[in-house]
DNA sequence: TGTACATCAGTGAACGCGCGTTCACTGATGTAC
DNA sequence: TGTACATCAGTGAACGCGCGTTCACTGATGTAC
C-alpha cells in the first residue's frame, strides 16, 4: 500500500486520520510513511501540483496542431476538468491555505507546472508571431523587474504586455473556476460548461491578439 | 457584548469557541446569540458580505465624477483592500468552501452586493455610451438565457458581450486576489499593490472598449 | 422609597467526538546458514 | 530442505487537546407593587 496508494485516494479529508481511513489503514500506520501531518500534507499537495501539471502538459501536447489561442483553451479546459473531477485536491492546492501549515520549498517546482506550461506556450506563440505586442501599459519599476526575471526564466522574449495578458487570462480561469466550484455562480449560471468554455475562448483570443 | 461585538471581532478563527474565545466569552455564551455553530457561521459570511458590498457602495460612491472604467477600478482596488485587511472573512466568503456547511438562503442578498454594484455601474456605461458593446460571440441558448435574466433583474440594456467581460474582469479580479493572498506568487510579483493597479487597470479599459 | 420577583447575560463543569501522535505489539516476508 | 533470525508493514490501545453542545447555576438589572 503506502505512499502510492495514499497519494491517489487520501486527500478527500484533510485529516490524517481521513486519509489513512481512507485507504483502509489505522491511523497510526501512517507514520510508517510519513512523520507527521504536515508531510503527509506537503505529499498530498505535491502530488495534486504534479496531477494537475500533468493534465495541463498532455493537453497542450494533445493540441501541438493547433494555435496558441486553441492551445491556451484546451490547457484551461484540462485544469478546470481536473477542478471538477478533483475537488478537494483543487481546494487543497488553489482554496484556501490549511490554518497552521506553511508549504514547504518542496512544492514551488510542482506548483509552477501549469504556469510552465502556459508561459512555454505563450512564448512559443510569440516565436511564431501568433502572439502580438500589443501596447505596453506603464508600469512601475517592481513589476517590470519581476516581469525580466520571468521572461529570463520561463518565457523568453514575451513582452511585458503580453506577460500581463498571461496573468490576467490565468487569474481569469482560477477566478472563474471557484466561482463555479464555491457556489457563487449559483442560480446565475446554469450551463458552467458552456460558460466557462464562452469566457475562456475570449480570454484566450484576447491573450494572442491584445484585443 | 452579543452579536454586533461577535461580528465585528470574530471569525479570525472559524470555530465557535474561537470566537467566543476572541470576544473574552465563554464557549457556552455563545449560545445565548446563536443556536448553533451553523448559524454563528452564517452570521459571519452574512457580516463579511456586507463588510466588503459596503466597502464597493463607498469605493463606487467615492469616484462618483470619474468615468465607468475608473469607478470599476476603484471598487476593484477597495474590493482588495478590504480582503487584504480582512484575511479571514475574505477565506471565509471566497475561498474554499467550510466542511459540512451549507450557505443558506439568507446569506444570498448580501453576497450578491460587490455584484449588484459592479453591474449597476455597467449598465450606467452602456447607457451613457461609456461602454461599448464589442462583438458577440457565439454562445449556447442557455448562457443567453442566463445573461438575459441578469440584464432583467441587476444591468438593464447590457449586451452580452458586455456582460461576458463583466464576468471576465469580476472573476480575474477574485482571481488575482486568491493568487496574492494564498501566496501563488510568492517570489514571482514583488510589489503586489502594483502589480494589482497595473492588471487591473488594463482590465477595467477592456471592459469598457472591449479591447 | 423599599421590597419581591422576573428577566437576562454570562459562567463553569461536563459530555462525547475526532484529531495528531506515541508506543509496545504482531505476524508475514525475506535472508543466512 | 529446514531452521533461526532480522526486517518490515501494519495493529490497537492510549495520551492530551480542541471541538460543539448541554445544563444547572449565578449575579446583575429591570419592573411591580
Amino acid at each position: 500500500m503506502g505512499r502510492r496508494h495514499l497519494a491517489e485516494h487520501g486527500a478527500s479529508g484533510l485529516s490524517l486520520r481521513a486519509v489513512a481511513r481512507e485507504v483502509g489503514m489505522v491511523s497510526s500506520a501512517v507514520y510508517r510513511y510519513f512523520p507527521s501531518r504536515d508531510d503527509l500534507l506537503t505529499a498530498l499537495i505535491i502530488d495534486a501540483y504534479d496531477a494537475v501539471g500533468e493534465c495541463a502538459e498532455n493537453a497542450d501536447e494533445s493540441a501541438r496542431d493547433r494555435g496558441v489561442a486553441a492551445r491556451w483553451l484546451n490547457v484551461c479546459e484540462a485544469v478546470r476538468a481536473w477542478a471538477l473531477a478533483n475537488a478537494h485536491e483543487y481546494a487543497l492546492i488553489y482554496g484556501s491555505p490549511v490554518p497552521g501549515y506553511a508549504a514547504p520549498e518542496a512544492t514551488i517546482g510542482p506548483a509552477s507546472r501549469v504556469p510552465v506550461v502556459l508561459l512555454r506556450l505563450l512564448a512559443d506563440g510569440v516565436a511564431g508571431g501568433e502572439v502580438v505586442a500589443g501596447e505596453t501599459a506603464a508600469m512601475s519599476r517592481a513589476v517590470r523587474s519581476d516581469f525580466a526575471q520571468l521572461r529570463r526564466t520561463a518565457a523568453p522574449s514575451v513582452p511585458d504586455a503580453a506577460l500581463s495578458r498571461a496573468f490576467a487570462v490565468w487569474a481569469q480561469v482560477l477566478g472563474t473556476i471557484n466561482l463555479e466550484m464555491f457556489g457563487h455562480l449559483h442560480n446565475v449560471i446554469h450551463d458552467y460548461d458552456a460558460f466557462f468554455t464562452l469566457q475562456m475562448r475570449r480570454a484566450c483570443e484576447f491573450l494572442a491578439q491584445g484585443a
